[in-house]
DNA sequence: GCCTGTGAAGCTATTCACAGCT
DNA sequence: AGCTGTGAATAGCTTCACAGGC
């Protein structure tokens, strides 16, 4: 079991793969084929079996992916069975938004920290997790070893958040702040930009609309 | 000015460059060179050149690219004077986050309705969007002329109001439910998957710890 | 027959590198 | 000298298509 390339493009499928396959699991079901997994992930199957390549584990052509051996294996290469804390930074709207959705949503990926510049909201307990001011970032995240956080503050602020969670020890960022941030080659940043995503879906939407209108 | 592949990865980048842009021009700058938009948006000089192409619009070797005349030919070529409708489904914490966050963010891009499946949601006005049952959603859509919509349903309802919407007229999506949707081919759909893009940035927050620690 | 695993082909996206302009 | 526009090269991603297994 050699390292093979896994881009970030398989390591986002195998999650959603994983996550799928839960359900599946609890209620029972031993295997499934690749077919059925492109089915709910609304992938191609060949894509699928690609996929599962990167993780070294294989199928039999008869039964198909043994679901308890598959998720094991997804777990083993993105060795995530280490419960892994993350901080979240602004507790504005979207900031809470983001703490409940996420709030017990994967054990194993826990937001143990908020922080804000606010005073009024940068104190005590906000569903169970403790919130702290800025100021206390770097004691913060040394002390419960955060290597992930969540950017959500105003676009003003971003960048230097983001330096400031470096300079902390982060690891890794999501960012929906609507400011692309620069951090260093060390450190790995996912965009959230919801508002590019919303004019994309816009303009293929009225593409469509035309589309459809015309065929009429 | 001939049609040339403009891809969705090309749309994206453009409506980000254009937002970028809007507040220099604000300042008063007049034009702009390839390496400056790229250094804003994080990206190459050369895909900078590669995206407005796309647009037909050509800079000049000595100023670089009229700011305005830029934005204009990105307007044009997403065609998105026109303001548009949109609607969102689902008044919970993320929905409720989703609608301030827009809230006034693209004037040209408003959420003129929002659904709910709760009585106690479905009624009255939340920052001033009228509030529907989704019982409603034929009737409003084609009233209102909405094409776009933002789901932040629970999963298990996701793909139930997905068809609702495609049945009232939707051709375009965006979709935060931790669900894959299936849509028809003439309806563009946009996952915002966050748990799997969360997931992914602790897998290389962890990798790159583990790095940092090496070279230690 | 219907499955998996995978080399090879086909596509798409990005970067290189340079002619041409000012 | 330093920029743009762009053909050509490169890199990356997805699908095809089929050998091999049950």
């Amino acid at each position: 079991m050699q390292e093979v390339q896994v881009s970030e493009k398989i390591i986002g499928r195998l999650t959603l793969y994983r996550r799928l396959l839960l359900p599946e699991q609890e209620q029972g079901r031993q295997s499934i084929f690749s077919h059925q997994i492109a089915s709910l992930a609304k992938v191609s199957p060949a894509q699928v079996r690609r996929d599962i390549m990167a993780t070294g584990y294989s199928g039999n052509p008869s039964r198909g992916y043994e679901i308890r051996h598959l998720v094991e294996a997804i777990h083993h290469l993105m060795d995530d069975q280490i419960a892994h804390n993350v901080a979240l930074v602004g507790l504005g709207h979207l900031g809470r938004a983001v703490a409940t959705f996420f709030h017990g949503l994967n054990p194993s990926l826990d937001i143990v920290a908020i922080f804000d510049a606010d005073p009024a909201k940068s104190r005590g307990l906000f569903n169970g997790i403790p919130c702290f001011p800025v100021e206390a970032m770097d004691e913060v995240i040394a002390g419960k070893d955060i290597l992930t956080a969540i950017l959500a503050v105003p676009a003003a602020q971003a960048q230097g958040c983001a330096d400031a969670l470096v300079q902390a020890g982060v690891t890794g960022m999501l960012n929906f702040a609507l400011t692309p941030l620069h951090v260093p080659r060390n450190v790995f940043l996912e965009e959230m930009d919801m508002s590019a995503s919303l004019e994309k879906v816009a303009f293929y939407a009225r593409k469509n609309a035309q589309a459809k209108r015309k065929r009429t």
